[in-house]
DNA sequence: TGGGTGTATTTTGGATACAATGGACTGTGA
DNA sequence: TCACAGTCCATTGTATCCAAAATACACCCA
């Protein structure tokens, strides 16, 4: 690892060295995915010292990545007390799902407007493998790939903001979904299919309904059949650690 | 400068708190009203032993306040470099103007749907109490006043994940709108008047158009009569220290 | 003179140490 | 049995310490 410091002049022949990723980056990296993958439950305590042994490093980089956490809503820090995972209410899913919408319908009509034929070719790849992950039945790597999905699209569209704030809202409402909510994959992957070929068409406004609808029969399958909303079974009230 | 949780009696450049407050907390606080204020100019590299010093505490609650202000897009963090104060490009701010929009036209619809008299009547004295300060030509009491303005319209649309949003996009928007634009600050409440009128009477299109209006004309006032956006005179490299 | 090199200084990244807070527990008294 | 006080302990908040990385700069040699 210690490769040489002087001659970082000619970086052609050399592989370039792939900068030491800080240790929190890492940290923030796997404790996402262990919230999401449903490794940790909601109102799971996250006690530093614990996270710190179980990852090997010191608590410094765990608390760090914990603050990142908060920013993006995965987990609630009270203090002196410290973080725990997110409890999300009905209300709050819902509330998410509104701002996904809004969001995604105005990615995809962005994308609509500009998408070249390579970037439709991507994005059709990508799904096509969604579908296979699908076919194995490997939720992960469906998942992954779902992530590849949403974030090539906010590139398409062109809007770094927009795509930031997509994926917080995106991501967060996946896990929910995860938690409580039947699968509903496959269906996922012919919606995709239907943006991408409204995007092909250059259409916004097909774009935009395209997305809308793969939101809203998100929130459909959310949903109980007799309109109640399938429950964390937590109310708004604060949880008790 | 110094930082005070609760009740050092040096004088305050920040108010001091009831609660006991985590550091980090009051450190994040100071820091973004030193950014929005202009008292530290984009590029601007934070050292952590300054600021540590500035504000009469140690590196660490500093650390994990520059961490929060990279999440929400304040600062920059370079690996083994430390954090600077982010170089918005033109390009970021018209992409940022474009999402405010959206989330500002959702936000103004659905307060148009359920406003209440109560709620009017609370806008309506805020936005008065901006006049005033405009009047006074107290430009950061203006801003607080307009930040106030936006938080209690996110509150009557009630959406609170819309208004979290809104709150990071909108604040960094007029950050840099406050760098290079001219002053609109009485233009700027007039315009609120007008959505309040909208929302009063409850037409949720209406006051979509005037938050549109509002951010249109904020993009107008950013952009030089030719055309060519008022540039802070950085293209899209990235910064040298 | 100029390009490259070695060294010193600055600054960050991470680890450890210490202080302070809050909850849990236990024991006592009515 | 229950309420309450006092104590203890787990855990967080803050400070300090050390090592690695980056920059700055003087130096050397062609």
């Amino acid at each position: 690892m210690s490769v040489d410091t002087q001659d970082a002049g000619e970086d052609h022949l050399i592989r370039p060295v792939q900068r030491p990723v800080p240790l929190r980056q890492a940290v923030y990296e796997s404790m996402v995915e262990l919230v999401v993958s449903g490794g940790l439950s909601p109102g799971e305590h996250l006690v530093e010292t614990d996270l710190a042994r179980q990852l090997g490093v010191s608590r410094q980089p765990v608390r760090e990545a914990l603050h990142r956490l908060q920013a993006e809503g995965w987990v609630d820090l009270r203090p002196n007390q410290g973080a725990f995972v997110h409890e999300p209410t009905d209300h709050e899913v819902d509330q998410l799902l509104d701002v996904r919408e809004l969001l995604e319908m105005e990615t995809a009509r962005l994308a609509a407007k500009s998408a070249s034929a390579g970037a439709v070719a991507r994005l059709r790849a990508i799904c096509r493998a969604g579908e296979a992950a699908v076919t194995d039945g490997d939720t992960d790597r469906f998942i992954a790939v779902n992530n590849e999905f949403h974030a090539a699209l906010a590139e398409v569209a062109g809007n770094a903001v927009l795509a930031q704030l997509g994926q917080i809202v995106s991501r967060r409402v996946r896990w929910y979904y995860r938690l409580v909510a039947p699968r509903r994959e496959h269906d996922s992957c012919a919606e995709h299919m239907e943006l991408i070929d409204a995007i092909k068409a250059g259409d916004a406004d097909r774009a935009a309904a395209a997305a809308r609808a793969h939101t809203e029969r998100t929130r459909t399958a959310y949903h109980r059949p007799d309109g109640a909303p399938m429950t964390l079974g937590r109310p708004v009230r604060p949880a008790p650690a």
